[in-house]
DNA sequence: CAAAATCCTACCATTATAGCAGGATTTTGT
DNA sequence: ACAAAATCCTGCTATAATGGTAGGATTTTG
């Protein structure tokens, strides 16, 4: 059930940028030394954000990475999708109509695909904006209290 | 962010048996062919399920195995915890109340932390009677109307 | 005492994760 | 023009996790 690192550092990137160009091309070796990773392993993912037109890249001098929009209109939903393939919990349900053959008998079914869309819900509601601002209340929501400590 | 086999299984199992017990004790190879699972491949997740006292076993002739509990006193999150070691999305908050050392200056903690609690408390709600008797309502929940097809 | 069944230890193949290396290409500033 | 700065592209590799298999020991019942 993990988030893989280059799910995470997927969002790193995004909020890092977010945070650090104000309008301007932020180079890959800032981002790198700033959230402590390796140029070359960061290269792959910001690879990755571009095809999925999560990022806009200019190269040459001065050149570097920026933000294709706002942050408010990023949704983090879609932003893990792009790394990870899929937020489904299970195989079944990855693909969104095509489901196995068992699937009208298949007890358990009915629980994945409710965790689906819990899950779906919760980052599809979260923004790029929310997380740079941090906003606590939007992200912790009624556990908000519980979690002092954080 | 996928469960693994052995997590989907373990809840298969416990479905089967909560099915097919009538209070007997069932036999491994009964579950593996029902659920058109290898033996071999069963008997490791099970083997899991006992030393977290989600099964008794009894071995011998007319032996196999039965819920420890009635199926409404199962959570889900408890059975899959068992075999997944862990449902939370980040390395981070695995072990309750210790984090990373920048934990406290993390901007995407919050959202990780928030994705935590959603999940935990979708699964912790569920029991496995809730799958046994298919009550969709509750796995479901609002979006029980969206999705027809199912 | 044999059959039925679980229990235990160890092994293995495949895939996914996480990351590295080297060089090609493009653009800017002087 | 041209060097420096930067992205882009292709391919590689080590490690860990997943998904499973094998063989036999042990226990219990009829």
């Amino acid at each position: 059930m993990m988030v893989s690192t280059k799910g995470r550092y997927a969002l790193t990137v995004m909020v890092d940028i977010a945070k650090n160009s104000n309008g301007e091309y932020v180079p890959l070796a800032d981002i790198a030394r700033r959230e402590n990773l390796s140029n070359k392993y960061l290269e792959s993912i910001i690879a990755i954000l571009i095809k999925g037109e999560m990022l806009i890249s200019l190269r040459g001098k001065n050149g570097g990475y920026k933000l294709s929009r706002e942050p408010k209109d990023y949704n983090i939903s879609k932003i893990l999708k792009l790394t990870e393939g899929t937020l489904a919990p299970v195989n079944c349900i990855i693909q969104d109509g095509v489901t196995c053959d068992k699937a009208a008998t298949c007890s358990t079914l009915p629980l994945w695909t409710g965790l689906d869309r819990v899950i779906e819900n919760y980052l599809g509601g979260i923004t790029l904006e929310d997380i740079v601002i941090g906003n606590r209340k939007k992200m912790l929501g009624d556990y908000c209290d519980k979690c002092s400590a954080l």
